[in-house]
RNA sequence: GCAGGUGUGGCGGAAUUGGCAGACGCACAGGACUCAAAAUCCUGCGAAGUAACAUUCGUGUGGGUUCGACCCCCACCACCUGCACCA
């Protein structure tokens, strides 16, 4: 009989969709639970790409594994709906977004389906839904009332082909991560979120979870955190001071110069002072063209005016030096102002000698050895020409200079962030609207929560608006409401919320989705929090996971959510890259269609394939050819049947293999090296058909351990050995640990540390029988060289070290 | 520039973490089956060398530690991924 995969996958895949299978149970009675989520995808008119089955099999795998270890698994599926690409395509085709999405959705699920995950779709969730979005408003207002929400004029980056405002993390290289167009730098009144408030928490908490270090690390670097001071400079005949941030107050003795950002607001005050204005305003003027990107530019010239008229004051040499503006110094970190020591800073070196400053040698080597400037090392330096600092090491001195300046108040210590505020608002239509009023008397209103959710209006025309407003200032009748404080007449926010939002707690709602009274009911999420295993792409580390986890730790902080963090265990996938070794995209026509492969050769096929690629969170790149061999793998399997024995109890001659194989796979499957835990399937496959026979016990153990990999295959063998349940609803195989030793191992012999022979010997053998028959097998070998050494690792290795 | 990662046959990759390098798969070659092809099954497959053994070399490069190094240490090279004038 042949292996006919489309009848076996359809009869399987409706037979689950039919009873539910897979759906967490609510009893909440048992305790031991397990959720596993993946990044629920953004049903683009594409498809699902194969990239998102990489993940999906990989956590499906441990779902199904923990099902059979007696757990409830909690193992979901939704869609992350709201989103650009629909609202360009109902600018371009006006159909509107509503209507692309929910057909993208159909024919997500339909694909996501013909895989065979074994997802609860009892709980689907779609942040487009009126029903989900109202819960993502009332987070938003909770945020408000807490003072976590705020409306800003700022500089935000506007994205030239959207005609949106972008959060720093969606600008890459100065251009739009989705479109590619140039970035702007525009002032808007923006609705923020405070995230900055939480840097400290987001920092210190990643010690209490279990996150691949490298996601660790990412988080941290993007969060920034640095230790310094703030130093107060006067300005020389005046009452104005210049505030600075640094990370070397040790340093102080050899700042030479101070720096301004061309925003400080110095500039504006000291105006009339200024000697050269015009040249300083013309300076700020170009700088306000040049985009942050080019600003930021490496290896590029650095620029500066001098402003004329005004000096600073060093607080330590009491000696006056001079205040430039350049725009290497951001107007946005710190204080917008530096002190520049450039005999320590490479930047402020830079800078100095370009428009020849003096540099001044504070820190020197141990040794006191001549070095190159700038010098920059803070671990092995000592401070010199530095009045009291003299002498003293620079994490010394840095202590000692703080207690200082705190002393004579002119100074303290100071801890910064390069992590900046969420800007919130889109200028979009397809997004959540944000449920706020703006009341001529009272100012900025929170909706009432009983109007939740404040729906979307329905729109023929999407277009943006020409200055980059909302599609939805242009719906006038949707604008005009009442103050939900004083009942005048109001309006509403046009902005709509960044895709960000809806996916920041969509964890949360999964643990009871149909609530109508809460995001998730107390019960549901005591009982499920925190999601036990995650996994995503890199991509998402710094975004996404960051802004859940602060969403998560205000709900903790108001009592909604039982634990400070969402995810327990974070871990990330390889992207799947074409067979030329590049990104898939279709301008390179080299995307794979997951129907395509599914269609040829199966689910089971794709799902094993994927898993065998190559290490699951290192890229890999799509082979047609090994995907044949991951089907002439199942088709072995398959014909396991013709050479079927009977058997209630492992073979002799498989019983090491199966107990071995029980313990490599279960372990493989927690490591995340499904790879090599197929490389066992296959090899007792061989092993098998070498013996030309397999016995029913033995083959039952196969397939319930090949199971979550290749589920449909392995419940229809199962059937047609004769089993009286699924697959599905058996126990996870056991192992005796006796049994996966061996009595007889075979060693190597090595002379000088190069192999000889091998012996078979007993294991634990007694060290004497062991010399004897290594002796016996290469005395003969030795030409008359002396025996110097012989070591012996016990059940390893001989070592005979000769002369 | 900073941080993290990777480098092993023709290719994807294994290696119990310091103990027989190349498991497993792909590709390739030979054979069986077939009128023939495909599929399937069997055998071989790092390089040099040999009739065949033997032997030598071999995990990006150069050095080191060790009885023994893909694995540890030092220096370097290449590629990938983040961040990037963050004071």
């Amino acid at each position: 009989m042949a292996y006919n995969f489309k009848e076996i996958e359809k009869k399987w895949q409706d037979k689950w969709d039919k009873e539910g299978t897979f759906n967490a149970s609510n009893d909440f009675t048992n305790s031991k639970k397990w959720y596993g989520l993946i990044e629920f995808p953004y049903p683009s008119g594409q498809g699902l790409h194969v990239g998102h089955p990489r993940s999906y099999t990989a956590l499906d795998i441990i779902a199904r594994k923990r099902r059979m270890q007696g757990y409830n698994v909690l193992f979901p599926i939704g869609f992350d709906a709201f989103g650009l690409p629909a609202e360009n395509y109902a600018i371009k085709t006006n159909v509107h977004p509503k209507i692309t999405t929910e057909k993208n959705i159909k024919h997500f699920t339909d694909q996501l389906k013909s895989i065979g995950f074994s997802f609860d779709w009892s709980r689907v969730i779609n942040t487009t839904d009126p029903e989900y979005y109202k819960w993502t408003q009332w987070i938003f207002i909770q945020l408000y009332k807490h003072g976590l929400a705020y409306k800003a004029t700022m500089p935000i980056n506007f994205c030239t082909g959207c005609k949106v405002g972008l959060a720093n993390e969606e600008v890459v290289n100065g251009v739009c991560e989705r479109c590619g167009s140039p970035v702007v730098q525009k002032e808007k009144s923006e609705w923020m979120l405070k995230i900055t408030k939480y840097a400290q928490r987001l920092l210190d908490d990643l010690d209490d979870v279990d996150y691949l270090e490298k996601i660790k690390v990412q988080q941290r670097n993007w969060i920034g955190r640095s230790e310094g001071a703030e130093v107060k400079f006067k300005i020389a005949n005046s009452d104005e001071e210049l505030l600075v941030y640094t990370t070397r107050p040790d340093t102080l003795f050899g700042a030479t110069y101070m720096v301004v950002a061309p925003e400080h607001k110095l500039i504006e005050k000291l105006a009339n002072r200024i000697t050269n204005l015009d040249e300083v305003k013309e300076y700020q003027n170009k700088a306000a063209l040049k985009s942050d990107f080019e600003r930021g530019e490496m290896n590029k010239d650095k620029t500066g005016v001098e402003i004329k008229g005004i000096k600073a004051v060093n607080p330590l040499t009491n000696e006056e030096i001079p205040i430039w503006v350049a725009d290497y110094v951001l107007s946005s970190y710190g204080t917008g102002a530096i002190m520049a020591v450039p005999a320590h800073d490479t930047r402020d070196f830079d800078f100095a000698t370009k428009f020849n400053l003096p540099i001044v040698q504070v820190v020197a080597p141990t040794d006191n050895s001549n070095v190159e400037l700038p010098f920059t090392d803070v671990e092995t330096g000592v401070s010199i020409n530095s009045g009291f600092l003299t002498g003293l090491s620079v994490k010394d001195a840095k202590q000692k200079v703080i207690e200082y300046l705190e002393e004579k108040k002119i100074g303290e210590k100071k801890v910064n962030y390069k992590l900046r505020d969420w800007v919130f608002s889109r200028q979009r239509y397809w997004g959540e609207p944000i449920p706020m009023v703006y009341c001529e008397d009272c100012g900025w209103v929170p909706l009432d929560e009983k109007d939740l959710p404040l729906t979307l209006p329905d729109v023929k025309d999407f277009l943006p608006g020409e200055n980059g407003e909302s599609p939805l200032a242009r719906h006038t009748e949707w604008i005009n409401t009442t103050c939900p404080h004083c009942g005048k007449p109001a309006k509403r926010e046009t902005d709509t919320m960044p895709q960000w939002a809806g996916s920041s707690w969509y964890y949360l709602r999964y643990m009871d989705p149909h609530n109508h009274e809460a995001l998730a009911s107390k019960e549901a999420l005591e009982y499920w929090s925190p999601v036990d295993w995650y996994n995503g792409g890199m991509e998402h580390t710094t975004l996404h996971l960051l802004y859940s986890r602060f969403w998560h730790k205000f709900l903790y902080d108001i009592g909604v959510v039982p634990t400070k963090e969402p995810y327990a265990k974070r871990t990330s996938h390889g992207m799947i890259l074409g067979s030329n070794g590049e990104k898939m995209s279709k301008s390179k026509g080299n995307v794979i269609n997951p129907d395509d492969i599914v269609n040829e050769f199966g689910a089971d096929t794709f799902r094993v394939y994927e898993m065998f690629m190559g290490p699951f969170d290192q890229p890999a790149s799509w082979s047609m050819d090994s995907i044949r061999g991951c089907f002439k793998f199942l088709d072995r399997v398959w014909h396991l049947q013709d050479i079927l024995v009977d058997g209630d109890t492992y073979s002799k001659e498989c019983e090491k293999m199966m107990n071995k194989a029980i313990k490599k796979i279960s372990n493989d499957i927690e490591d995340m090296k499904f790879n090599t835990s197929i490389s066992t399937f296959m090899t007792m496959v061989n092993e098998f058909v070498r013996l030309k026979r397999i016995n029913k016990a033995e083959f039952k153990t196969f397939l319930t351990l090949l199971n979550p990999f290749a589920p449909h295959i392995t419940e229809e063998l199962n059937e047609i050995i004769g089993a009286d349940k699924p697959i599905s609803s058996y126990e996870w195989p056991v192992y005796d640990e006796a049994k996966t030793i061996d009595e007889e191992i075979e060693i190597p012999v090595q002379v000088n540390g190069k192999l000889k022979c091998t012996i078979t010997i007993a294991l634990n053998e007694d060290d004497d029988s062991v010399k004897e028959k290594v002796h016996k097998a290469i005395d003969d070998k030795l030409d008359g060289k002396v025996i110097k050494k012989e070591i012996y690792v016990k059940n390893k290795i001989y070592n005979v070290v000769v002369k």
